[in-house]
DNA sequence: CAATCAAATGCAATCGATTGCATTTTTCGT
DNA sequence: ACGAAAAATGCAATCGATTGCATTTGATTG
């Protein structure tokens, strides 16, 4: 059994027959501390098994030395990649990272958000939910000038610094790929437009359609959840037409898998009689037969700048009023699902 | 711009012309207080966008209504699983979770336990780091009878509640499946044995040789730490061998992918020539070709399982001596990588 | 209408670390 | 050895919310 509290500074102070302020200050290397004193209170901080309480300290600093990301989902592979990059930036400059998942939700985003604030992280990066339409509890950060750094899902409302990826190109080289490929009828299969990344990818594949003289035949598009059954309906839907697609642009890997698994079911060749392309390169998409073309978008790199925005923001004393947007690049992998040997 | 400062209950006291202890009790909804009185108060933070300062409240309350949870790696599908499973439990119960990932590396393990404990945790859910031998960090909780649960990978040597699986029979499963599959020489490939998983993983495998009257062949067991890179070389040590294995429990899903991928590259057949199994029933074994036999682990279930022990400990004022170690089921799934069609 | 008791509210200390502004101790030149 | 300057350390307030123990207000009753 232990002692009933841990050892503070007064204890320490107390023992050791000095103030609490000595102690603070040689435990933070402060140089108002003489060498002597220093380490003679750290043997005694070691001795006692002393651990700095950070509540406090944070609460005396006004500062929690700690930034937030919020991901809809930490099982997806461009998401666990962005957390490692922001992590691997943020840890190097001394921050602690805090990681939740939305599971896509508004509610329980806004309810990590506001406790985020509540904790008083120092800054907050965050993809937004697939059902977020309410932005208050973002506006908690926006509006309080807490530094903030949208990465993918941004929300177009709110001024911030913004992580994107180039959706427009990956979209339209996409479908470029598919119409190289001698496809005439592409259908799209997208998430919620709301979301900037799946209308910009739209815009993409609708603009690639424009210049090489295809037709826009909305009865091609399909808006959803992107989940594996999402997939599987759309799919169902899109092979109900009487002119049915030759290739469907999915706007995951999630649902482009769902579709390959359920055509493969019913005896329709990929990509010979349905081309797929996927988006985002999960890992899986390399090792399913056929191998899924798809859009890899650099999660790693994307939290690293993430978290470089947002700690300069964080260390800045100057509120800059000028926000930045970084877009990244993405490449377009080409696999067995889209590809025609001949 | 806004206020320099968030408004605290001081500021709404002050303006209310009542005392601050009125306001935080009325925000807390202490019938000492009238509702009248609650009323009005809850209406002028509202107007002031007054939000509780939680680092306050929780130096003030010497508990910070949040867990934390210490993976290896986030985007393992039975850790994220495991992690959603806990937060299921945990948000039900009002508290937050902290999650972090140790990336196998015992330093950053450290690093996150001690800032968790500094952040003054309610208690801890951790599943340890393939390099870490060291344990103090974990004495840190144990030590002070701060709330701790282990799962998945446990640490013998501290007394804490555990939440495991079945490892033992699970190895045995997968190898008497294999035996059944008429296979002769199965090799095992495993991870570092000071992970009590493992160890029990290969116990179970070599007790089924055993029963089975096959014998245990040193040359066909493999130890490393079951990155994609390992199994690949795993392999070709075993094909290297005069007397090469006809099966190969692999122990986990990556090596396992990794093994399928180069046997099919060399021209071997999978599950003809040489059987594949894994472990933990990544999404992706599901959808390789061929798919991938594997053991099933309860990840979701774990999770609250663990955060319900967790919480019955942080709730549970008189400290139980006894502690207790769950063993969830698993379940072999057979698949085209280990099941042969005659 | 005073006495009694319950209800409502306030005071002031507390949680543990930090820091501006003293105060004390040491050092040093003369 | 004395005073001044430098170095070392201490005092007390602060961060924002909570709470045990008053104190005040209000209601009730004889």
């Amino acid at each position: 059994m232990s002692s009933k509290t841990e050892p503070t500074i007064h204890d320490l102070a107390k023992k050791l027959n000095i103030s609490a302020s000595t102690v603070s200050r040689a435990l933070n290397d402060n140089p108002r501390i003489s060498q002597k004193t220093r380490d003679m209170i750290k043997a005694a901080a070691l001795e006692l098994g002393y651990q700095p309480n950070t509540i406090a300290s944070n609460l005396r600093n006004r500062k929690s030395n700690t930034i937030g990301i919020v991901v809809p989902l930490i099982n997806r592979h461009f998401f666990s990649s962005v957390i490692s990059g922001v992590e691997d930036v943020a840890f190097a400059a001394g921050y602690n990272v805090v990681i939740s998942q939305s599971n896509d939700e508004g509610e329980k985003e806004q309810r990590i958000v506001r406790s985020m604030f509540a904790n008083r992280v120092d800054g907050l990066i965050i993809s937004i939910a697939m059902k977020t339409t309410k932005f208050d509890h973002l506006q908690l950060f926006a509006g309080k000038k807490i530094p903030l750094v949208f990465f993918d899902r941004i929300v177009r409302e709110i001024e911030a610094d913004r992580v994107v990826v180039d959706d427009f190109n990956g979209g339209y080289k996409v479908t470029k790929h598919l119409i190289e490929q001698g496809r005439k009828r592409i259908a799209h299969l997208t998430g919620p437009l709301n979301l900037i990344t799946y209308s910009d990818r739209k815009r993409g594949y609708k603009q690639a359609l424009v210049d090489h003289h295809l037709e826009v035949d909305e009865e091609l598009i399909i808006v959803n959840n992107l989940t594996r059954t999402d997939g599987l309906m759309a799919v169902q839907q899109l092979l109900k037409l009487k002119n049915r697609p030759d290739a469907i642009f999915c706007g995951n890997d999630t649902t482009a898998l769902s579709a390959i698994l359920h055509l493969k079911e019913i005896g329709i060749k990929v990509p010979e009689e349905i081309a797929i392309v996927g988006f985002s390169n999960e890992p899986f998409s390399e090792v399913v037969t056929p191998s899924i073309s798809t859009i890899k978008q650099p999660g790693f790199e994307m939290g690293q700048k993430a978290a470089q925005m947002l700690i300069e923001q964080i260390e800045t004393k100057e509120q800059t009023a000028t926000y930045e947007t970084v877009t990244m690049p993405t490449e377009l992998i080409i696999r067995e699902s889209s590809f025609l040997k001949r």
